[in-house]
DNA sequence: AAATATTAATTGACACCTGAAGTAGTTCTC
DNA sequence: GAGAACTACTTCAGGTGTCAATTAATATTT
């Protein structure tokens, strides 16, 4: 314990001239960190009301939720990018969906290696169902920040999101 | 600036405020979608790093990294709530680790339920040299973003953060 | 002290997710 | 127009994650 402090101290020096980019070197872990946290928390409760309330998952919603702004339907490389996963996770969620009647691959004349990906019609009144809980969860979870604030940590966040494309 | 908040004041008849609610249901989903997208983008990032340069993933840095602010080790319990996931998670993380030589198990001979999680010290070596480069990597990722911003998203997402447990 | 409840960790079933390899259809190129 | 390259999607293996049920040890109750 005590050995290890006198090393630290006999560094020092050296990263004296460093200290603004060292802390800052602590404040982008800390950022992060904080940044993973939330969103988990988030997530974990809006999987739970899915769960709890509609017996489905947040994958699953994810990808009705893309279908459900995109009437003529998507290939599944298209959900694959929207969704921001593989092709192969595509195809899992998706088969899912497909068993339980709620989405429909169509088939491209035009060109037979593609599905069209859309939700039935049971689909498409399951998702209006959900979608409006769903609001509804999300904007209590942040029914404490104000609006203000809100909207420093889209503007905020925005920046981020840009500087990573 | 002033000004502005007093007319907002001054004008709350019904229809208004009902804007304002409206308003606020898309400003807490789009910062719900965009918190969401950030986070995904930095993680997929840091995981692909993590693959590429040590052949290991993000759940086995983040218990290895608990472990380490904890040289007297973690109940399985402790991991389980400081990494925010399931018990049974928990214990395949761990025994990945342990078969491997990362970690080790110790019995509490006080309550024989329970086992103290440690690194071992090849755990201990393959993790500094893992958290340099990690620290490294989310800096680069967020290097666009000044340090007053970072410590305004920092105290934003604490806000969150602490607005829901 | 025996019956009961509680607690710590594991197990098993199932869904998610990735990356790499495979299949089938389309396009390019000569 | 036949072979090579490319593209869309699927499959497979392996790690991650949840929940519910189980096991084993400890606490509580009577």
């Amino acid at each position: 314990m005590a050995k290890e402090k006198k090393k630290l101290r006999l560094v020092e020096p050296l990263a004296d001239a460093e200290t603004r980019i060292h802390d800052d070197h602590h404040l982008s872990v800390r950022l992060w960190l904080r940044m993973l946290a939330c969103t988990n928390r988030i997530e974990s409760a809006v999987r739970q009301n899915l769960q709890a309330r509609f017996a489905t998952t947040l994958p699953r919603f994810d990808l009705m939720a893309q279908l459900e702004r995109a009437p003529q339907g998507l290939r599944m490389s298209e959900l694959s990018q929207r969704m921001m996963v593989t092709g192969g996770n595509v195809t899992g969620i998706t088969d899912g969906l497909e068993k339980e009647g709620l989405v429909i691959r169509e088939v491209d004349p035009a060109d037979r290696r593609v599905f069209y990906v859309k939700l039935s019609a049971e689909g498409q009144r399951q998702f209006r169902r959900m979608a409006v809980e769903h609001e509804q969860w999300v904007i209590e979870l942040f029914q404490g920040i104000s609006v203000k604030h809100k909207n420093q940590l889209v503007e905020l966040l925005g920046e981020i999101k840009q500087q990573m494309q």
